[in-house]
DNA sequence: TGAAAATATATAAGATGTTTATATAATGTA
DNA sequence: TACATTATATAAACATCTTATATATTTTCA
């Protein structure tokens, strides 16, 4: 594990683009996934997700429902309409983000490398 | 210009990258070689610019020479001997953070997509 | 069976970093 | 002459993240 400040602006987008995909997740599911889908290198600390989680739950992007499971009290986040209408345009900017880190990173392949 | 918020956590590793590929560079002309090799998508802030300067300054990392050109004074940053010793590291670990992104943002390319 | 690890959520204090606003000033351009 | 560009810089306010801490159940391993 190495990057985590680098993380820092991307969360948010990270969280939603899960949600989007998944439907509904737990938060601690959350940081499975992301450990998952990047091979352990980024995770996500409980400090930094749940501010997020209720930060956009306050926002009306977020819902969530309380479960039993086990004896223990699982909350699931869901995207609501809000959340959904938002979240293209989010992954969109993510994704325009990294292409333009890679021009600096690696301009050999960036055709604006003048 | 979209994605500012995006920036935090790699602005420094963009600086020292930078850097390292041009030698000397002064405040002013960082900024415009990223909206260069962002096709002007990403715009730093000198007010998150010059802290992240005098920060690396502070911490051995870059020195500066003042130089005048037209009247003007000019700060040229260019990296120390630690400086050099760390900004490929850095680079590795902003490279790592990026296919990292990718694989949450478009886990079909991802081979730890499960 | 007992201990440790994994599962699960959450908050607070402190640290860090960014945005926005502001100040200053010379040169180039229309 | 006025505006845009070039050029550096700081402060206040704001947003965000790390680290530490608290709590509690279930699963796994020895």
């Amino acid at each position: 594990m190495i990057q985590t400040d680098l993380i820092k602006g991307s969360l948010r987008t990270i969280v939603l683009k899960l949600l989007k995909e998944n439907g509904r997740m737990y938060g601690y599911e959350i940081t499975r996934r992301v450990e998952e889908l990047t091979a352990g290198k980024i995770k996500l600390t409980y400090g930094a997700l749940y501010p997020v989680l209720h930060k956009l739950e306050s926002e009306g992007v977020l819902v969530t429902e309380q479960e039993n499971y086990n004896n223990r009290i699982r909350v699931y986040y869901s995207l609501t309409e809000k959340g959904h209408s938002m979240v293209s345009e989010k992954i969109r900017e993510l994704m325009e983000f990294i292409e333009s880190l890679q021009g600096i990173v690696n301009p050999q392949t960036n055709p604006n490398y003048a």
